[in-house]
DNA sequence: CTCCTATATATAGCAAGCTATATTTATTTA
DNA sequence: TAAATAAATATAGCTTGCTATATATAGGAG
């Protein structure tokens, strides 16, 4: 069977990979002068809302691996974002919080994720980007539940 | 101003990074028996279609910088899914040609995507999948045109 | 022919993902 | 209490993506 019909532009996880790419590679542009990267962005949003958090407890937040924040963490330690200081209790724990550098960025960094957004929304009404949205958290959720489910 | 809002499942940015990493995901679970990873499918569609494609050309057809697709061809080369003929006329040239191995996963490949599509759009109707597909494109079109874009 | 420029590919170096495993400290159990 | 288990974090090693730069070959200008 030669030529099997699959076509990049209407592949769904084609199409996905390349808009987060898009997203991503957007966000960067906007926050480098921040001194900022994509990656450390979701770790950063939690951390505003609330610090002194553990890699437990963000790693729980935020749907990434464990391995994964690790890294990044100590990506944003070593660039200034963040502290950790260990705790009393559990010599296994360490609580996260963020420099007066980070803290200062909040407004600005949260105003570029916003405007990438609405950039790579710009074309749709109201009810388009609110089904959009739904549409993603949809598909999300069947790939999740996919991913523990039951037999094939 | 503190606490600005921002919520991560309301980020167009945040759920499509996060639904392209689980339709990663679930592709390289489905291919990993073949032997097959993720980055490397849409060279393998591009040279399924038609074999004997230069970088450039494959470049020029997927949405990848250069440098990832030198990157990912070494590690195909690596892993036997093709082999590299110099051109005689242009000395900077080589064309590209599936293995055997390659060429008999296809079916099975293409198979495996096509069930990780449908998985994630499992509880779509059709005309919702069309739509789905129609606002990626789109903003993926926005984010591109605002790329090579005018004065901010 | 020689020098400049353009083109095709490769390499360096980094970020952000992942899985798998190691390490360290707590907790539970025998 | 000593040994086994669990929990929190770190590390190893890989892929896929990027930007920036290097290398090698072609082609064009003088």
């Amino acid at each position: 069977m030669q030529g099997m019909n699959f076509k990049k532009d209407t592949s769904a996880g084609y199409l996905a990979n390349h808009m987060a790419r898009l997203f991503a590679s957007g966000l960067q542009r906007r926050i480098k002068p921040l001194g900022l990267s994509p990656g450390q962005f979701p770790a950063l949003v939690a951390l505003w809302a609330k610090e002194g958090r553990t890699q437990k407890e963000l790693v729980e937040l935020l749907d990434i691996e464990q391995a994964t924040l690790a890294n990044t963490l100590a990506r944003m330690e070593r660039d200034g974002l963040i502290s950790r200081r260990a705790s009393e209790e559990d010599g296994r724990v360490q609580q996260i919080f963020l420099t007066d550098r980070a803290k200062s960025l909040e407004e600005e960094a949260i105003g570029a994720a916003l405007a990438q957004n609405a950039e790579a929304l710009a074309g749709f009404s109201e009810s388009e980007r609110d089904q959009f949205l739904d549409y993603m958290r949809r598909a999300i959720a069947a790939m999740q539940s996919a991913e523990t489910g039951s037999a094939e």
